[in-house]
DNA sequence: GTCTATACACTGATAGAC
DNA sequence: GTCTATCAGTGTATAGAC
Protein backbone atom coordinates (compact mmCIF):
# COMPACT_ATOMS: atom_id res chain seq x y z
CA UNK A 1 0.00 0.00 0.00
CA UNK A 2 1.59 3.38 -1.05
CA UNK A 3 2.35 5.28 2.21
CA UNK A 4 3.87 8.35 0.19
CA UNK A 5 0.83 8.53 -1.08
CA UNK A 6 -0.99 9.11 2.23
CA UNK A 7 2.08 11.10 3.44
CA UNK A 8 0.83 13.63 0.61
CA UNK A 9 -2.63 13.33 1.73
CA UNK A 10 -2.21 13.76 5.36
CA UNK A 11 0.35 16.66 4.38
CA UNK A 12 -2.36 17.96 2.32
CA UNK A 13 -4.76 18.34 4.73
CA UNK A 14 -3.23 20.01 7.39
CA UNK A 15 -1.76 22.60 5.19
CA UNK A 16 -5.29 23.60 3.97
CA UNK A 17 -6.55 23.61 7.64
CA UNK A 18 -3.50 26.01 8.46
CA UNK A 19 -2.99 27.95 5.48
CA UNK A 20 -5.81 27.79 3.38
CA UNK A 21 -5.83 26.62 -0.86
CA UNK A 22 -4.24 29.47 -2.23
CA UNK A 23 -1.52 29.77 0.15
CA UNK A 24 -0.42 26.27 -0.02
CA UNK A 25 2.30 25.38 -2.67
CA UNK A 26 3.05 22.21 -4.15
CA UNK A 27 6.52 22.76 -3.46
CA UNK A 28 5.34 22.99 0.39
CA UNK A 29 3.88 19.99 0.33
CA UNK A 30 6.55 17.96 -1.17
CA UNK A 31 8.74 19.29 0.69
CA UNK A 32 7.07 18.72 4.13
CA UNK A 33 6.05 15.66 3.27
CA UNK A 34 8.61 14.20 1.80
CA UNK A 35 7.91 12.53 -1.50
CA UNK A 36 9.15 14.35 -4.74
CA UNK A 37 6.85 16.09 -6.85
CA UNK A 38 7.32 13.24 -9.72
CA UNK A 39 5.19 11.07 -6.92
CA UNK A 40 2.90 13.63 -6.42
CA UNK A 41 1.61 14.15 -10.30
CA UNK A 42 2.06 10.18 -10.44
CA UNK A 43 -1.05 10.00 -7.62
CA UNK A 44 -2.94 12.73 -8.31
CA UNK A 45 -2.59 13.42 -12.50
CA UNK A 46 -5.17 16.03 -11.76
CA UNK A 47 -3.00 18.05 -9.56
CA UNK A 48 -3.20 20.24 -7.11
CA UNK A 49 -7.03 20.69 -7.60
CA UNK A 50 -7.88 17.12 -7.54
CA UNK A 51 -5.26 16.53 -4.55
CA UNK A 52 -7.17 19.14 -2.44
CA UNK A 53 -10.45 17.56 -3.14
CA UNK A 54 -9.33 13.86 -1.86
CA UNK A 55 -7.46 15.76 1.13
CA UNK A 56 -11.15 17.48 1.76
CA UNK A 57 -12.76 14.06 1.63
CA UNK A 58 -10.32 12.67 3.69
CA UNK A 59 -10.64 14.86 6.53
CA UNK A 60 -14.47 15.70 6.32
CA UNK A 61 -14.65 11.99 6.83
CA UNK A 62 -12.58 11.92 9.75
CA UNK A 63 -14.44 14.83 11.47
CA UNK A 64 -17.83 12.97 10.69
CA UNK A 65 -16.96 10.19 12.17
CA UNK A 66 -15.68 12.10 15.26
CA UNK A 67 -19.29 14.16 15.45
CA UNK A 68 -21.22 10.84 15.08
CA UNK A 69 -18.89 9.37 18.13
CA UNK A 70 -18.75 12.38 20.21
CA UNK A 71 -22.62 12.85 20.08
CA UNK A 72 -23.25 9.01 20.95
CA UNK A 73 -21.55 9.40 24.44
CA UNK A 74 -23.78 11.77 26.13
CA UNK A 75 -27.68 10.76 26.14
CA UNK A 76 -29.15 14.41 26.18
CA UNK A 77 -28.96 16.13 22.42
CA UNK A 78 -28.14 19.32 24.52
CA UNK A 79 -25.36 19.03 26.59
CA UNK A 80 -23.90 16.22 23.75
CA UNK A 81 -24.05 19.34 21.39
CA UNK A 82 -22.71 21.54 24.19
CA UNK A 83 -20.19 19.06 24.77
CA UNK A 84 -19.04 18.93 21.34
CA UNK A 85 -18.46 22.49 20.69
CA UNK A 86 -16.35 23.26 23.97
CA UNK A 87 -14.55 20.53 22.76
CA UNK A 88 -13.66 22.17 19.60
CA UNK A 89 -13.08 25.58 21.30
CA UNK A 90 -10.22 23.59 23.50
CA UNK A 91 -8.68 22.15 20.67
CA UNK A 92 -8.90 25.68 18.70
CA UNK A 93 -6.79 26.96 21.71
CA UNK A 94 -4.82 23.82 21.95
CA UNK A 95 -3.22 24.58 18.76
CA UNK A 96 -2.03 27.88 19.22
CA UNK A 97 -5.13 29.21 17.25
CA UNK A 98 -3.70 28.21 14.15
CA UNK A 99 -5.72 25.20 13.41
CA UNK A 100 -9.52 24.16 13.33
CA UNK A 101 -12.18 24.56 10.83
CA UNK A 102 -10.31 21.70 8.66
CA UNK A 103 -12.53 23.04 5.50
CA UNK A 104 -13.88 26.06 6.22
CA UNK A 105 -11.03 28.49 4.29
CA UNK A 106 -11.25 26.52 1.87
CA UNK A 107 -14.59 26.31 1.34
CA UNK A 108 -14.59 30.07 1.46
CA UNK A 109 -11.80 30.37 -1.17
CA UNK A 110 -13.03 27.85 -3.76
CA UNK A 111 -16.99 28.60 -3.50
CA UNK A 112 -16.90 30.52 -6.49
CA UNK A 113 -13.55 29.66 -8.26
CA UNK A 114 -14.13 26.10 -8.64
CA UNK A 115 -17.22 23.79 -8.84
CA UNK A 116 -14.85 20.62 -8.12
CA UNK A 117 -13.94 22.23 -5.06
CA UNK A 118 -17.00 23.97 -3.71
CA UNK A 119 -19.25 20.69 -4.45
CA UNK A 120 -16.81 18.69 -2.48
CA UNK A 121 -17.21 21.15 0.57
CA UNK A 122 -21.10 20.85 -0.27
CA UNK A 123 -20.75 17.53 0.56
CA UNK A 124 -19.21 17.25 3.40
CA UNK A 125 -21.33 20.09 4.94
CA UNK A 126 -24.02 17.98 4.31
CA UNK A 127 -23.10 14.69 5.99
CA UNK A 128 -22.12 16.99 9.02
CA UNK A 129 -25.46 18.54 9.37
CA UNK A 130 -27.18 15.42 9.00
CA UNK A 131 -24.75 13.99 11.65
CA UNK A 132 -25.99 16.72 13.59
CA UNK A 133 -29.76 16.05 12.62
CA UNK A 134 -29.57 12.50 13.26
CA UNK A 135 -29.36 13.31 17.53
CA UNK A 136 -31.85 15.75 17.20
CA UNK A 137 -34.61 14.49 16.09
CA UNK A 138 -37.31 13.13 18.58
CA UNK A 139 -40.95 12.61 18.59
CA UNK A 140 -41.47 16.14 19.49
CA UNK A 141 -39.12 17.46 16.87
CA UNK A 142 -39.92 16.60 13.65
CA UNK A 143 -37.20 15.26 10.86
CA UNK A 144 -37.47 19.00 9.24
CA UNK A 145 -37.07 21.00 12.40
CA UNK A 146 -34.10 18.62 13.49
CA UNK A 147 -32.24 19.03 10.01
CA UNK A 148 -32.63 23.08 10.09
CA UNK A 149 -31.41 23.62 13.57
CA UNK A 150 -28.20 20.76 12.48
CA UNK A 151 -27.61 23.83 10.18
CA UNK A 152 -27.63 26.65 12.37
CA UNK A 153 -25.34 24.70 14.93
CA UNK A 154 -22.84 23.56 11.91
CA UNK A 155 -23.28 27.16 10.71
CA UNK A 156 -22.77 28.55 14.24
CA UNK A 157 -19.75 26.30 14.68
CA UNK A 158 -17.96 27.54 11.69
CA UNK A 159 -18.84 31.11 12.58
CA UNK A 160 -17.30 30.58 16.12
CA UNK A 161 -14.38 29.11 14.88
CA UNK A 162 -13.19 31.71 12.50
CA UNK A 163 -14.19 34.82 15.82
CA UNK A 164 -12.23 32.65 18.07
CA UNK A 165 -9.21 32.47 15.42
CA UNK A 166 -9.40 35.62 14.85
CA UNK A 167 -9.31 37.47 18.06
CA UNK A 168 -7.35 34.65 19.85
CA UNK A 169 -9.75 33.36 22.28
CA UNK A 170 -11.90 30.18 23.28
CA UNK A 171 -14.83 32.53 24.34
CA UNK A 172 -16.62 33.05 20.95
CA UNK A 173 -16.91 28.85 20.80
CA UNK A 174 -18.17 28.76 23.79
CA UNK A 175 -21.02 30.86 23.58
CA UNK A 176 -21.95 29.30 21.03
CA UNK A 177 -22.00 25.92 22.88
CA UNK A 178 -24.00 27.61 25.41
CA UNK A 179 -26.48 28.99 22.89
CA UNK A 180 -27.17 26.22 21.03
CA UNK A 181 -27.87 23.75 24.18
CA UNK A 182 -30.60 27.07 24.64
CA UNK A 183 -31.53 26.66 21.28
CA UNK A 184 -32.00 22.57 20.95
CA UNK A 185 -33.52 22.64 24.09
CA UNK A 186 -36.43 24.84 23.22
CA UNK A 187 -36.95 23.13 19.84
CA UNK A 188 -40.47 21.47 18.39
CA UNK B 1 -9.09 64.76 -3.57
CA UNK B 2 -7.28 61.48 -5.21
CA UNK B 3 -9.74 59.38 -6.59
CA UNK B 4 -7.05 57.02 -7.91
CA UNK B 5 -6.44 56.03 -3.71
CA UNK B 6 -9.94 55.45 -3.86
CA UNK B 7 -10.56 53.33 -6.85
CA UNK B 8 -8.07 51.41 -5.60
CA UNK B 9 -9.20 50.63 -2.37
CA UNK B 10 -12.65 50.35 -3.98
CA UNK B 11 -11.18 47.33 -6.15
CA UNK B 12 -9.50 45.61 -3.35
CA UNK B 13 -12.68 45.59 -1.55
CA UNK B 14 -14.53 43.99 -3.78
CA UNK B 15 -11.89 41.67 -4.98
CA UNK B 16 -11.16 40.68 -1.50
CA UNK B 17 -15.07 39.70 -0.74
CA UNK B 18 -15.24 38.06 -4.24
CA UNK B 19 -11.61 36.09 -4.33
CA UNK B 20 -9.95 36.17 -0.90
CA UNK B 21 -6.50 38.03 0.04
CA UNK B 22 -4.01 34.74 -1.74
CA UNK B 23 -5.91 34.93 -4.83
CA UNK B 24 -5.97 38.42 -5.56
CA UNK B 25 -2.96 39.46 -7.47
CA UNK B 26 -2.02 43.20 -7.69
CA UNK B 27 -1.75 43.30 -11.07
CA UNK B 28 -5.15 42.40 -11.64
CA UNK B 29 -5.89 45.10 -8.69
CA UNK B 30 -4.35 47.67 -10.94
CA UNK B 31 -5.74 46.00 -14.65
CA UNK B 32 -9.88 46.27 -12.79
CA UNK B 33 -9.34 49.82 -11.00
CA UNK B 34 -7.36 51.24 -14.35
CA UNK B 35 -4.47 52.48 -12.24
CA UNK B 36 -0.95 52.16 -12.76
CA UNK B 37 1.25 49.62 -10.41
CA UNK B 38 3.87 52.98 -9.66
CA UNK B 39 0.27 54.81 -8.11
CA UNK B 40 -0.54 51.90 -5.65
CA UNK B 41 3.03 51.67 -4.14
CA UNK B 42 3.00 55.24 -4.20
CA UNK B 43 -0.65 55.13 -1.98
CA UNK B 44 0.39 52.45 -0.17
CA UNK B 45 4.24 52.03 0.51
CA UNK B 46 3.62 48.92 2.64
CA UNK B 47 2.48 47.01 -0.58
CA UNK B 48 -0.36 44.30 -1.14
CA UNK B 49 -0.60 44.40 3.05
CA UNK B 50 -0.85 48.29 4.06
CA UNK B 51 -3.13 47.77 0.97
CA UNK B 52 -5.43 45.28 2.35
CA UNK B 53 -5.39 46.41 5.83
CA UNK B 54 -7.27 49.38 4.63
CA UNK B 55 -9.44 47.87 2.65
CA UNK B 56 -10.86 45.96 5.31
CA UNK B 57 -11.03 48.87 7.27
CA UNK B 58 -12.85 50.57 5.06
CA UNK B 59 -15.38 48.06 4.36
CA UNK B 60 -15.74 47.36 8.29
CA UNK B 61 -16.88 50.79 8.55
CA UNK B 62 -19.95 50.55 5.91
CA UNK B 63 -20.73 47.60 7.28
CA UNK B 64 -21.31 48.36 11.12
CA UNK B 65 -23.37 51.56 9.41
CA UNK B 66 -25.44 49.28 7.29
CA UNK B 67 -25.91 47.29 10.72
CA UNK B 68 -26.83 50.02 13.16
CA UNK B 69 -29.05 51.79 10.52
CA UNK B 70 -30.64 48.48 9.80
CA UNK B 71 -31.47 47.80 13.26
CA UNK B 72 -32.69 51.01 14.12
CA UNK B 73 -35.73 51.02 11.51
CA UNK B 74 -37.17 48.17 13.78
CA UNK B 75 -37.99 47.96 16.98
CA UNK B 76 -37.99 44.49 18.03
CA UNK B 77 -34.75 43.16 18.70
CA UNK B 78 -35.50 39.61 17.41
CA UNK B 79 -37.55 41.34 14.80
CA UNK B 80 -34.93 43.46 13.67
CA UNK B 81 -31.96 40.46 13.83
CA UNK B 82 -33.98 38.49 11.90
CA UNK B 83 -34.68 40.87 9.53
CA UNK B 84 -31.02 41.82 9.24
CA UNK B 85 -29.98 38.51 8.69
CA UNK B 86 -32.80 37.65 5.94
CA UNK B 87 -31.23 40.81 4.07
CA UNK B 88 -27.86 39.07 4.18
CA UNK B 89 -29.54 36.08 2.52
CA UNK B 90 -31.09 38.18 -0.52
CA UNK B 91 -27.73 39.89 -0.93
CA UNK B 92 -25.70 37.04 -1.20
CA UNK B 93 -27.98 34.96 -3.54
CA UNK B 94 -28.48 38.47 -5.86
CA UNK B 95 -24.75 38.44 -6.25
CA UNK B 96 -25.04 34.92 -7.67
CA UNK B 97 -23.45 33.35 -4.29
CA UNK B 98 -20.06 35.33 -5.19
CA UNK B 99 -19.87 37.67 -2.35
CA UNK B 100 -21.36 37.88 0.83
CA UNK B 101 -18.85 37.98 3.91
CA UNK B 102 -16.37 40.87 3.14
CA UNK B 103 -13.93 40.16 5.21
CA UNK B 104 -14.15 36.42 6.10
CA UNK B 105 -12.08 34.82 3.90
CA UNK B 106 -9.69 36.99 4.39
CA UNK B 107 -10.23 36.41 8.14
CA UNK B 108 -9.00 33.22 7.77
CA UNK B 109 -7.09 33.36 5.72
CA UNK B 110 -4.48 35.32 7.56
CA UNK B 111 -5.25 33.97 11.31
CA UNK B 112 -2.15 32.84 11.36
CA UNK B 113 -0.18 34.29 8.75
CA UNK B 114 -0.25 38.54 9.11
CA UNK B 115 -0.44 39.61 12.68
CA UNK B 116 -1.77 43.07 11.21
CA UNK B 117 -4.85 42.12 9.22
CA UNK B 118 -5.93 39.34 11.98
CA UNK B 119 -5.85 42.35 13.94
CA UNK B 120 -7.71 44.54 11.37
CA UNK B 121 -10.50 42.02 10.97
CA UNK B 122 -10.26 41.33 15.22
CA UNK B 123 -11.54 44.84 15.38
CA UNK B 124 -14.18 44.80 12.81
CA UNK B 125 -15.79 42.24 14.22
CA UNK B 126 -15.67 43.60 17.52
CA UNK B 127 -16.91 46.80 16.71
CA UNK B 128 -20.00 44.57 14.60
CA UNK B 129 -20.58 42.95 17.71
CA UNK B 130 -21.04 45.49 19.55
CA UNK B 131 -23.07 47.05 17.56
CA UNK B 132 -25.52 43.80 17.55
CA UNK B 133 -24.96 44.10 21.64
CA UNK B 134 -26.46 47.49 21.94
CA UNK B 135 -29.50 46.44 20.51
CA UNK B 136 -29.78 43.44 22.62
CA UNK B 137 -29.51 45.34 26.22
CA UNK B 138 -32.73 46.01 27.63
CA UNK B 139 -33.25 45.39 31.52
CA UNK B 140 -34.24 42.19 31.62
CA UNK B 141 -30.62 41.42 29.51
CA UNK B 142 -27.46 42.74 31.51
CA UNK B 143 -24.75 44.18 28.95
CA UNK B 144 -22.21 40.64 29.82
CA UNK B 145 -25.59 38.70 28.43
CA UNK B 146 -26.45 40.65 25.84
CA UNK B 147 -22.48 40.68 24.43
CA UNK B 148 -22.07 37.12 24.40
CA UNK B 149 -25.56 36.78 22.75
CA UNK B 150 -24.69 39.30 19.53
CA UNK B 151 -21.46 37.16 19.40
CA UNK B 152 -23.28 34.18 18.60
CA UNK B 153 -25.55 35.56 16.10
CA UNK B 154 -22.11 37.52 14.98
CA UNK B 155 -20.95 33.60 14.28
CA UNK B 156 -23.60 32.18 13.11
CA UNK B 157 -24.18 34.70 10.55
CA UNK B 158 -20.41 34.09 9.46
CA UNK B 159 -21.13 30.58 8.96
CA UNK B 160 -24.61 31.26 7.15
CA UNK B 161 -23.05 33.12 4.70
CA UNK B 162 -19.81 30.12 4.12
CA UNK B 163 -22.71 27.61 4.04
CA UNK B 164 -25.07 29.85 1.95
CA UNK B 165 -22.13 30.14 -0.92
CA UNK B 166 -20.90 26.88 -0.53
CA UNK B 167 -24.42 25.18 -1.41
CA UNK B 168 -25.36 27.44 -3.89
CA UNK B 169 -28.77 28.31 -1.47
CA UNK B 170 -30.47 31.01 0.98
CA UNK B 171 -31.68 28.26 3.18
CA UNK B 172 -29.23 28.32 5.79
CA UNK B 173 -29.09 32.19 6.71
CA UNK B 174 -33.10 31.78 6.48
CA UNK B 175 -32.72 29.29 9.01
CA UNK B 176 -29.98 30.98 11.22
CA UNK B 177 -32.44 34.19 10.80
CA UNK B 178 -35.18 32.08 12.60
CA UNK B 179 -33.06 30.69 15.21
CA UNK B 180 -31.61 33.91 16.01
CA UNK B 181 -35.09 35.42 16.85
CA UNK B 182 -36.16 32.63 18.99
CA UNK B 183 -32.83 32.94 21.22
CA UNK B 184 -32.82 36.88 21.16
CA UNK B 185 -36.78 36.20 22.96
CA UNK B 186 -35.14 33.83 25.05
CA UNK B 187 -32.44 35.81 26.20
CA UNK B 188 -32.29 37.24 30.14
C1' DG C 1 2.30 62.28 -8.94
C1' DT C 2 2.03 59.09 -12.84
C1' DC C 3 3.54 55.52 -15.55
C1' DT C 4 6.68 51.77 -17.80
C1' DA C 5 9.97 48.46 -17.65
C1' DT C 6 11.88 45.17 -15.20
C1' DA C 7 14.01 42.38 -11.26
C1' DC C 8 13.78 38.13 -9.01
C1' DA C 9 11.42 34.54 -6.51
C1' DC C 10 8.07 31.29 -6.86
C1' DT C 11 3.87 29.06 -8.95
C1' DG C 12 1.72 24.79 -11.09
C1' DA C 13 2.90 21.64 -14.34
C1' DT C 14 5.69 18.54 -17.56
C1' DA C 15 9.45 15.65 -19.69
C1' DG C 16 12.35 12.18 -19.48
C1' DA C 17 16.29 9.71 -17.15
C1' DC C 18 16.64 6.08 -13.98
C1' DG D 1 7.31 4.11 -9.38
C1' DT D 2 10.71 7.65 -8.19
C1' DC D 3 13.22 11.57 -8.88
C1' DT D 4 15.49 15.87 -11.15
C1' DA D 5 15.60 19.49 -14.28
C1' DT D 6 13.12 22.66 -16.32
C1' DC D 7 9.10 25.09 -18.62
C1' DA D 8 6.17 29.10 -19.10
C1' DG D 9 3.66 32.06 -16.42
C1' DT D 10 2.68 34.97 -12.41
C1' DG D 11 3.68 36.85 -7.86
C1' DT D 12 5.27 41.13 -5.28
C1' DA D 13 8.17 44.75 -5.40
C1' DT D 14 11.39 48.38 -7.24
C1' DA D 15 13.95 51.79 -10.25
C1' DG D 16 13.83 55.51 -12.78
C1' DA D 17 11.92 58.31 -16.85
C1' DC D 18 8.62 61.78 -17.39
Amino acid sequence: MSTARDQILDTMCELLELQGYHATGLNQIIKESGSPKGSLYYYFPGGKEELSAEALSRVGLVVLNRIRQHLNTIDSPAQAVRDFIVNIAHNVEASGYRAGGPITTVAMETASSSDRLRLECQGIYTRWQDAFAAKLSSPDAPDEVAHALAGVILAAIEGGIILCRTSRSQKPLLNVADAMAILIDQRR
